[in-house]
DNA sequence: CAGCACGACTCTGTATACAGAACCGCAGAG
DNA sequence: CTCTGCGGTTCTGTATACAGAGTCGTGCTG
């Protein structure tokens, strides 16, 4: 594999398992010798970071990891929603219904999946589903806007770790969202997918705003016990 | 400015005005050598045009422009209709009144703004419809997500240089989508915004059908009269 | 005459070297 | 004590050199 391969996926990795803070510096000659290659390749690596979004250069010439806001994440939904609602008609129009039928079948089994597999086994269901979604659409150009908007999403999913009533509630969404592209019912489909994104965007949002407010109170308040 | 940047617009433009033909090989030393810098800025600006799509490396090394067919626009246009109409919607929630009324003023003088300043002076009011739809929506994600997908076109609306008659009722519906997001109706505005995709997508198209037609003949027919 | 193999050439991918600019720290003056 | 100016340092942006892989052309063989 080429090595501005390696060194972008490994990055894409770092940011979005947040292993690397927002806001860190991103200097090309110190990440160059952390992977052990030049600054060549690492440049286009951090070039197509920057491009997906996942490295703010807007100020100054070094890049930095953006942080994540509700207001970002909102905005993001915008998208997403406008996206993922055209795509489950697109993909009601055209979908295998066999596909989906077993989707379906897999998120009816969400409660097992869970307690077998935890959470990890639950998102490779999901992940499963919008492969499904974005096969059956069959619009290469549709594919890539879902894969940018997911991609920074993933990020917001692994900081509110999802609690499990939540990703049950989410597992019936999603099992209609299923059920109605297997039909062939557009419309369905695409207000399932919009009672999802909602539920989605408000634990999210929630979650922050929690976390939000607990780490108000440990700066103000009780400092240090 | 940065060689890079300065890269990559001049191939932006060369490719989006057609002056590099599709299926062309994007020789990395020939186009260093022509710009007059060294491969490492054009690489970069190489790599900045193929994740927008607008430079192809999926098949070989060697970076080609795509071509442009008919389904590809089809396909383009499913991720803008749904982007636009989102879009529309946001926009009448959070426009300012005086920037639509305007806008829909100066829609409403189309045929006089076409026989002064002929096509360009027209698309120039279409941009700052554009400009003032992303700066009602007020959402970064959504403007980088439209502006994505309208590179692409671009490259569509210079094949099928439109004809007037069409033009004049893009204005028409133009103008009927300024006077929806002026008065704060999202569904009219979203409305209106299918018809007129619905228009320039079976404008472009019919043009692309009958090329393709005019080129068959062409070639098996009389040749060379 | 056709097919295959070998070799030269070109191209990409990577590494390294160098120049200009921005940033940080320190010292001196007000 | 604070502000400002200067020097050093570090960083990015660019150019160039080199290695490996692929390709094209040519010549030989069947």
């Amino acid at each position: 594999m080429l090595a501005s391969d390696r060194a972008y996926e490994a990055l894409r990795d770092d940011i979005l398992n947040w292993r690397i803070a927002p806001g860190t510096a991103l200097s090309e000659t110190e990440l160059a010798v952390r992977l052990g290659i030049s600054r060549t390749p690492l440049r286009a690596a951090l070039a197509r970071l920057a491009l997906e979004g996942l490295v703010d250069t807007s100020r100054g010439r070094t890049g930095v990891v953006p942080d994540i806001s509700v207001e970002s994440i909102a905005q993001q939904f915008e998208v997403r929603e406008a996206l993922e609602l055209q795509a489950a008609r697109l993909a009601a129009r055209r979908r295998d219904p066999a596909v989906f039928q077993e989707l379906a079948e897999s998120f009816a089994h969400a409660t097992e999946t869970l307690a077998e597999g935890g959470t990890e086994a639950y998102y490779a269901v999901v992940a499963r589903f919008d492969a499904a979604m974005e096969d059956a659409v069959g619009n290469p150009a549709m594919r890539s806007a879902l894969e940018s908007v997911r991609i920074h999403l993933f990020r917001a999913r692994r900081l509110a770790q999802d609690n499990p009533e939540r990703l049950l509630r989410a597992a019936a969404e999603h099992r209609l969202i299923c059920e109605a592209v297997r039909d062939g019912d557009g419309e369905l489909a695409a207000s399932a997918t919009a009672v999802h994104l909602h539920g989605s965007l408000t634990t999210i949002t929630d979650t922050l705003h929690d976390r939000a407010e607990l780490a108000d109170r440990t700066t103000h308040g009780t400092e240090g016990t």
